[in-house]
DNA sequence: AGCACGCCGACT
DNA sequence: GTCGGCGTGCTC
């Protein structure tokens, strides 16, 4: 027999089967989707069984055997398998990129290599590298500790053979494991060794009438000690006569261990709550495949429908996923669930470690739960009876990887949801315009929540026009009616939110004489300054550097800092109001693990007047006490060169909003811009979502743009910038040559920043509504280059529906 | 990706 | 003459 396997090489060279043999005593147990270690050329690599076949058209003779066996059970499902064939070509990926994104980290390949010394030839001085005979030395380490003579040493003994190079390909999948003893007798045996037993043995026969009284199943040695208030030493006696057993206990990582969740009830429905959750059930209990788009409104409730849909779902003897963005993946949400489906629940997200995460993908895989919560990759879980998908804000840029898979969780859950005929649920407050537009063609399902509950008033929403207040001889950063807003809070012990969608402290620096402003070296973006360390950072490339005191082109003294960042926001409140106390929360304060909680739970407790923020305070949280929203510079994304710039406008100033009287105490939202008419921000007032739709929509069949036309975004980057020009034009014309007359192609554009690490940037896009040759084309694009790709530093990127437009 | 094979320059 | 530079091509 042969299996046919995909290696874990990605080059466009190995991305495809490549035929092994499977020896007899793996003939069982070789089946597509398990992994196995093959020889590849001279080394030895890890890959994946795609299928099972009697026939190669390689030469039999030829042909290698399978080496090894990594897994008992295939990982990959027969269901994984067929989703990933479809979406390395959905994505223009490597087949082996697609399986691993669909296991956790610690399941990939972890290739090493030892130097073992041949005894039987080995001579004095080859022995002497070896501090045992019979050890191996690792050959990472021996290279990065042994001198060049050394090294050259080595390699005459490998030559000759006194040395043996031996390839290792394991993973880094460890187990939690813990020394258990359990009963060697059986207890009729147990109850004769009592009679017998040294009536002065306390200890020891208080632990046989604990084996008697409880089952036979082998019992922690940590725990048994305290069960029984024993000791060590006493277990380890009867170990030493034989009553006890030792053995190795495999035990799952559980993130949440000791945390104690109390089981939460389904709360009454609101009727709208109702009538979605009955559209959902429908789908579910026919077991129809159906797509719903769930508008609902900030505070409508939404979780409760998805709990509720789940329970269903479970108990239809089926299982769930849900998705949720990565930072709204807070310990409130993960709370939520654990309540109501208790050990259920298997949670996936970047705050777990490689182990736990591994653990928690094993309960899913092993069927010990039957939800699964995560952020994007969580798409993937290993379940093979899926009753129910939901993705949880649905609009998120996060959904689609920004690499190589570059998929959009939307995409495959629709995909398996298809797969198992079950429902799959996309909801948020502000849906994409693309999901929206095909709800409203039906090719989605479209319901909606338009009542907050318990009736819950939405927040007042304000805006001022900044340029009004420059007329009036403002120039702070804070409208007069924000802060006197803010003072009524002070007063009235509510708290507040300010956002703002910028860190550091100014944005550029300019010199006042010469116009000089001070750039990246290496990218072509002003710098940002850091008051905390005095420095100009560069948020593309990291490099920092300190501030001038002099203009480096004028000698001028006339250096100003423009543009307002979250640290000089911090500043300027305190001057504004001294007793103020802020918790500011951006990528600088919450680059330690667990400090975004930390930081959270301070506020919750009221240790804080103000929240101070960028993106990340959008979501998620939900304070009683939150009853002034304030957005300080509302415009700040608006003006980006994405198209997709209203839509992320609109969408993130009526997240913030939904911070502020979620609860009895009303809100109130203050928004400050300079673009006061804008829609994406008048309708936001209103909360009007709908007339927001309509009128991007417009925009965008103007523009040519999602939904109305598809997108695809060639990236071509090198350090040789006429080379990428080049390159760039090259594309441009081959795509215009073969693609339909129907199908836009621009080109070459210099990308919205065009030079990040010293590579410049240009890009091709191409807009088409049908275009059949598209992939096939793309993919010859590929071929032609990729050989410069793997020689020089020439990179081609293809993206379509792209989501970063930079 | 690695690794071997192979064809041209500066050295014990 | 040989050692070693990295261009080219292959891996069942």
């Amino acid at each position: 027999m042969i299996a046919k396997v995909i290696v874990d090489v990605s080059t466009n060279q190995t991305d495809r089967l490549f035929d092994y043999l499977i020896l007899d005593e793996y003939m069982d147990t070789v089946v597509p989707g398990l992994r196995v270690v093959v020889p590849f050329g001279p080394r030895k690599v890890q890959g994946f069984v795609i299928e099972i076949s009697e026939t190669s058209e390689y030469p039999l003779d030829k042909l290698k055997p399978i080496q090894e066996l990594v897994d008992v059970k295939p990982p990959i499902t027969k269901e994984l398998l067929s989703l990933s064939e479809w979406l390395k070509n959905e994505t223009l990926s490597h087949h082996i990129s697609v399986l691993k994104v669909m296991l956790p980290a610690a399941m990939r390949a972890k290739y090493k290599k030892q130097l073992w010394l041949n005894t039987s030839i080995a001579t004095e001085e080859s022995a002497s590298f070896f501090r045992k005979k019979d050890a191996p030395i690792d050959w990472d380490e021996f290279q990065k500790k042994a001198k060049t003579m050394e090294r050259k040493m080595m390699a005459t003994f490998i030559k000759n053979n006194e040395v043996t190079v031996q390839p290792i390909v394991g993973t880094h999948e460890t187990k939690k494991k813990r020394v258990a003893v359990k009963s060697a007798y059986t207890k009729a045996q147990l109850h004769d060794l009592l009679e017998t037993l040294n009536k002065g043995a306390k200890k020891q026969r208080e632990l046989i009438q604990f084996f008697i009284n409880n089952n036979s199943n082998p019992i922690p040695v940590v725990d048994l000690i305290s069960e029984v208030k024993t000791s060590r030493s006493t277990i380890k006696s009867l170990v030493e006569k034989g009553i006890l057993v030792e053995e190795e206990m495999e035990l799952r990582r559980d993130p949440y261990e000791g945390r104690e969740f109390t089981k939460s009830k389904p709360l009454p429905l609101t009727e709208e709550q109702g009538i979605v959750l009955q559209s959902i059930s429908e789908s579910l209990n026919n077991e129809i495949h159906r797509t719903f788009l769930l508008r609902g409104v900030t505070g409508s409730g939404k979780t409760e429908v998805y709990l509720q849909a789940i329970e269903k779902a479970l108990s239809l003897g089926k299982e769930a996923i849900v998705l949720v963005p990565e930072i709204s993946l807070t310990p409130q949400m993960v709370t939520r669930f654990k309540e109501r489906f208790g050990s259920a629940v298997a949670v996936l997200h970047s705050a777990l470690s490689k182990g736990e995460k591994y653990d928690e993908w094993k309960r899913i895989s092993d069927k010990e739960v039957s939800v699964a919560v995560g952020a994007r990759s969580a798409i993937f879980a290993p379940f093979e009876n899926l009753g129910m998908i939901i993705i949880d804000e649905e609009h998120e840029t996060s959904y689609k990887q920004e690499e190589s898979p570059r998929y959009h969780a939307r995409d495959v859950a629709i995909k398996r949801g298809e797969y198992y005929q079950c429902p799959v649920i996309l909801g948020s407050a502000t849906p994409s315009l693309e999901s929206y537009a095909r709800a409203k063609k039906g090719v989605y399902q479209l319901v909606t929540m338009e009542k907050r509950v318990n009736d819950v008033r939405m927040p007042v929403v304000t805006i001022t026009d900044m340029r009004e207040e420059l007329r009036q001889g403002n120039r702070s950063m804070f409208s007069n009616g924000l802060l006197d807003a803010m003072k009524v809070r002070l007063e009235r012990r509510e708290q507040i939110v300010l956002f703002l969608n910028r860190r550091g402290y100014s944005t550029f620096i300019m010199c006042r004489d010469c116009g000089y402003v001070a750039e990246c070296p290496h990218c072509d973006i002003s710098l940002t300054y850091h008051r905390a360390n005095q420095s100009l950072q560069c948020h593309y490339c990291g490099h920092v550097e300190t501030v001038p005191s002099r203009c480096p082109d004028c000698e001028g003294e006339s250096i100003r800092f423009f543009g307002s960042g979250t640290q000089k926001v911090e500043e300027e409140l305190i001057k504004v109001l001294p007793n103020i106390r802020v918790i500011r929360m951006d990528v600088d304060t919450t680059r330690k693990k667990g400090s975004h909680e930390k930081l959270l739970e301070k506020f919750g407790k009221g240790e804080g007047d103000v929240l101070l923020g960028t993106q990340m305070i959008a979501k998620g949280l939900d304070f009683p006490n939150i009853t002034l929203v304030g957005v300080l510079a509302a415009d700040s994304m608006l003006h980006l060169p994405d198209f997709r710039s209203a839509e992320r406008t609109f969408q993130l100033l009526t997240q913030v909003s939904g911070r502020a009287g979620r609860h009895e105490k009303p809100g109130e939202v203050i928004i400050q811009t300079y673009t006061p008419d804008h829609y994406s921000i008048q309708d936001v007032k209103q909360h009007d979502f709908v007339s927001f739709f309509q009128k991007e929509m417009m925009v965008r069949k103007q523009g040519g743009y999602p939904p109305y036309y598809y997108l695809t975004l060639i990236h071509v980057s090198d350090v040789d910038l006429t080379n990428v020009v080049a390159v760039t034009e090259k594309i441009t014309n081959f795509l215009k040559g073969e693609l339909s007359e129907d199908t836009m192609v621009y080109g070459p554009v210099a990308s919205a920043i065009p030079r990040i690490k010293d590579r410049y940037r240009y890009q091709c896009m191409i807009k088409y509504k049908v275009e059949p040759k598209l992939t096939q084309t793309l993919q010859e694009i590929i071929k032609t280059y990729q050989g410069e790709m793997s020689r020089s530093n020439l990179s081609i990127v293809i993206d379509s529906n792209p989501y970063m437009m930079l």
